[in-house]
DNA sequence: TTAGTAAATTTCACTCCGCGAAATCAGAGC
DNA sequence: GCTCTGATTTCGCGGAGTGAAATTTACTAA
C-alpha cells in the first residue's frame, strides 16, 4: 500500500511559504514584507532567510538589503530534467514548427494532473498567445491538456475526484462525462482542439509526444488568436503539429508506436 | 553593515542535503539510499519526502518507490530569472551566433564567484564542447568567467581570498596577480580567450552582455575544439561573438555604452 | 547636527517540534 | 511456509527553532 500521507514538518512548510511569496510582478521583497506575508515573526524570517542565501536560494542585494529568487533554485530546477533531455531533444522541432506556421510552439509535460509548459519557441506574428515556461494550466480546458489526459491511463476522475471542473470561459468544457468523450475523440483523431475553452480569443492546436515504450510524457503545440485559425487551417496546422510531435517521439526512441498508437488520418505518414 | 552569518537551521541543511542526492547520473535514488548519503535516519528522511513529495519538489514512482527530483523545483526555477527575462532576450542572438560561427553558443551569469550557464545553443559540428545549463565553472578558468570577472568592479581578492586558484590544466592561470593583468586585458580588448585553461583542447571566447545601466549583467561565448580556433579563425570568431553580445546589450536597453566601455576594436561597430 | 522612525539584527529563555530507537508492516526471493 | 530487505508507524525524549524584547543600523525630517 502507498502512503500518501504527508507529515508536515514546520520549518518546510514555512522555508516553501517564503519562496513562493516571489512573483514575476513582485521579484524582490523585504524581510518586512516576507515576514507579514507569510505571517511569521521577523526574527524567523530573518534566520531561514540567512540559511536560503547560504544556499543559494535566494540572493540579497547588497544595497536595498532586498532579496530575490536565487541561481541555486535555477540550478535544481534545472536537473529535473537533466536525465531526460527532453527540452533539448524537442527544441528543434518546436523551432520548425514555429517557423512553418508562425506561431508560438509549446511543449507541456503533466505535473500533479495539470499541465506544465516546460519550454516554447514564439513565433512570428506580433500578436501572440505568450505563456511563460514554469506556468501550470488545468488539463481540461487546454489542447495540451487534453492531449496528456488522453495519454493518462489511470482514468480522468482520480485527477478530477470532485467532479468539478473549473469554467475558465463559457466553452470550457465544464462536466466529466463531456470530457471523457472529448478524450475519447482525441485519442482517436491523434490531436486535440482548443478553441476559447482557456481563455477568450484564444486557439491552441496540440498532439503527444511519446517516449521508447509508447507512453504519452508530454504535448507539443501551437497557439495563437483564434482569428486565425480557421477551419482550412486549422486542418493543416494539426497535420504539422503532429508531425512535430511524430519528430520528438522519434528522437526519443519511439519507434513507431505513433502511428499505432495515435492514428493515421492527418498525421505525418500521410505527408 | 551587511550580515553575512548564517544562522544554520538542521531541517533545511538536511533538506537540501537530500535534494542535493540526485544527480544526472543518479536521478532516482530510494529512501534508504538517500538516508545513507544523507546520513539521517530513515524515519527522518521519510518524513522529509514525504513533505517534498507534497510541494513537488520530488515526485515518487509509484511503483518502484524510487524518488526523483519534482517539477516543482522546475516551477521555481524558471522564477528566478521570469523578471529579467534574459535568457528569452538573448536566445536570438545564440541561434544566430551558432548558425554563423557553427561553434556551440553559450551565456553565462555570475553567481557566488562563479560563472553558471544559463542557456546554450549548439552548434553544427558533430564535435562539440558540451556543458549543461544550471552548471557552474570557476571564473579564473573560462573566458565567460573572465568576461564576468572583468565586469565585476568589487575587486577580484573578494571572490578568491585564499588567493589559491585551482589549476585544471598547466596551462590555467594559478596566480592572482597574472589574473588580475588577464582581466585588464580582457578590460581593454572587450573579449575574452580560454585556450586550454579549463579543459585540455578546449577553446572558448566570450563578450560581454550589459543591461540598460552598462553594467555586465552575462557573458557570451561560443566554445570548441582547440584545432578549429586557429589564430585568424579567432579574430573573427571574436568580433561575432562581440557583434552577439552587443545585440543582446542593446535589447536589454544598454543604448552605446557597449562601445564606450568595451573598447572599439573588433567590436561590432567596426563592421 | 540631532532627534525621530522604521527596519534589520541579536539575545535569550521557553517550549514544542522534529528526532531516532524500536516495533511493525509489506514484498521479494527461495 | 521462512527470511531478509526496505518502507512505514509509534512514541517519549531533548534540543532545535521560536518570538518577545532589546539593540543596532539606516534614513528622514527638522
Amino acid at each position: 500500500m502507498v502512503s500518501e500521507q504527508r507529515y508536515p514538518i514546520r520549518v518546510i512548510d514555512r522555508t516553501v511559504a517564503l519562496l513562493r511569496c516571489f512573483t514575476p510582478e513582485e521579484p524582490e521583497l523585504t524581510l518586512a514584507d516576507l515576514a507579514s506575508r507569510a505571517d511569521i515573526s521577523r526574527p524567523t524570517v530573518f534566520r531561514l532567510l540567512s540559511c536560503l542565501v547560504h544556499y543559494r536560494f535566494l540572493q540579497q542585494d547588497a544595497e536595498t538589503r532586498r532579496y530575490r529568487l536565487g541561481l541555486g533554485l535555477f540550478e535544481l530546477g534545472q536537473l529535473v530534467f537533466e536525465g531526460l533531455n527532453l527540452v533539448e531533444v524537442a527544441r528543434p522541432s518546436l523551432e520548425q514548427l514555429a517557423k512553418v506556421t508562425g506561431e508560438t510552439a509549446y511543449l507541456a509535460v503533466m505535473d500533479d494532473g495539470m499541465a506544465m509548459y516546460v519550454a516554447k519557441v514564439e513565433g512570428s506574428f506580433a500578436m501572440r498567445l505568450d505563456t511563460s515556461i514554469g506556468a501550470r494550466h488545468p488539463c481540461h480546458c487546454s489542447a495540451l491538456g487534453k492531449i496528456l489526459l488522453a495519454g493518462h491511463l489511470d482514468g480522468i476522475e482520480a485527477l478530477y475526484p470532485t467532479a468539478s471542473l473549473h469554467m475558465r470561459t463559457k466553452r470550457t468544457i465544464s462536466n466529466l462525462e463531456a470530457l471523457k468523450s472529448e478524450i475519447e475523440k482525441v485519442r482517436h483523431d491523434g490531436w486535440a482542439l482548443d478553441v476559447e475553452e482557456y481563455e477568450d480569443g484564444a486557439c491552441c492546436i496540440a498532439a503527444p509526444v511519446l517516449d521508447h515504450t509508447g507512453d504519452v510524457v508530454a504535448a507539443v503545440s501551437v497557439s495563437g488568436p483564434v482569428s486565425r485559425f480557421s477551419d482550412a487551417l486549422t486542418v493543416e496546422l494539426a497535420a504539422e503539429v503532429r508531425a512535430a510531435g511524430w519528430q520528438i517521439s522519434a528522437a526519443l526512441g519511439s519507434r513507431g508506436s505513433y502511428q499505432m498508437r495515435w492514428g493515421r488520418q492527418a498525421g505525418p505518414s500521410d505527408t
